[in-house]
DNA sequence: GTCTATACTAGGATAGAC
DNA sequence: GTCTATCCTAGTATAGAC
């Protein structure tokens, strides 16, 4: 019992300082409180990340990822039906804000929190809107949707008011309201194949 | 009465904090830097506002009253068509996200950095947030809409997501965007009067 | 008296050393 | 794990200029 392997010693870490980020914000949380959080020693954490600084990079990486994988998950059995791919993709992201306990978009929270373009933080959620708005763009696109880039900006407008309202106005609402927006953006420009953005 | 030399010496306090707290967040924002910024002493400060928490609370509610004065000077020529108030209502909010250097509502970056639903910041921000969508709520009430609670919680997810994705998508694109979406919105719930919502 | 400027306390931050 | 170095934080109190 003393002697413990650990060999996904930096998941926990990353665990624990995952959950304190997000619940509490980043600037709010200390390495000591990470450290008292998981049990590791001190030495530990800085092996396996090197800075407070990477430690936050690793948080958003893995939440990029994550993300990766639900929308994948989503879109995937959907193939060859893009305007139903874009409604999965919404009707995921508000699958999370129904949550107990959510406290809005873990990359736009690092936006407000984090000022400085230049640092890893802002760097990784813009580039994870920046994402998901080419998402959109993409299955527009490939939905013969007309002006697809109004049509994702809108998606994408839907998506973050979704995710930095529902703290104050209750998530499961945010997050009806938010598919219902979609579907009707969807169906408001047309195209060949919006049937499927019908209520 | 004593009287008071510089009587704007608070509200300069207030200029320097405002801008400090807005561009780069509260929590990176120390009272050294604002004491520096406004070439007030520090006795003057605590003076004035009694501590942190107070000058942020006082931040926020000069926001509030600055934004309900906007709203006021916005909808008040329109008196008597709900459904150009509610346009004027985003529109007016649009307009703030076409700023330069606009870094989201500083409400729910406020939100995102406090945690504590406990702290004056979290509250007034909450406040904001829930005066807005009672606003959209009774307008939508006055043009006598059907469901008013269902368009005023859309209406406060575009605004919202207007304002958290503006960062990134670019301000004027968020703007345009979103107001098309409100006027979208109000057409679809249809209602009496809805024909100002045209583009 | 009213202001600025600075010294100071007490605590918490990151980070590194052992 | 503990201990230390260095820095920054909020807030108070004192010193000195006008």
């Amino acid at each position: 019992m003393s002697r413990r392997p650990t060999p996904d010693a930096s998941e926990r870490i990353l665990d624990a300082a995952s959950r304190l980020f997000y619940d509490r914000g980043i600037n709010s949380v200390g390495m000591q409180e990470i450290i008292e959080t998981c049990g590791c020693g001190k030495n530990m954490l800085y092996r396996e990340f090197g800075s407070k600084d990477e430690l936050v990079a690793a948080y958003l990486d893995r939440l990029e990822t994550e993300w990766q994988a639900t929308i994948t998950r989503a879109t995937g059995p959907l193939a060859g039906d893009p305007v139903a791919q874009i409604l999965a993709v919404v009707a995921a992201a508000a699958d999370d804000v129904r949550a107990d306990g959510y406290r809005g978009c873990a990359f736009l929270n690092t936006l407000a929190e984090t000022a400085d373009p230049n640092s890893a933080g802002h760097r990784q959620a813009t580039k994870h809107v920046k994402s998901l708005q080419a998402l959109f763009r993409r299955l527009a696109r490939a939905a013969q949707l007309p002006d697809p880039a109004t049509v994702s900006d809108e998606l994408v407008i839907i998506v973050t008011g979704m995710q930095s309202s529902a703290p104050v106005i209750g998530g499961p609402r945010a997050a009806n309201r938010a598919r219902q927006l979609a579907a009707r953006s969807l169906r408001a420009v047309g195209g060949p194949a919006t049937s499927a953005a019908a209520d």
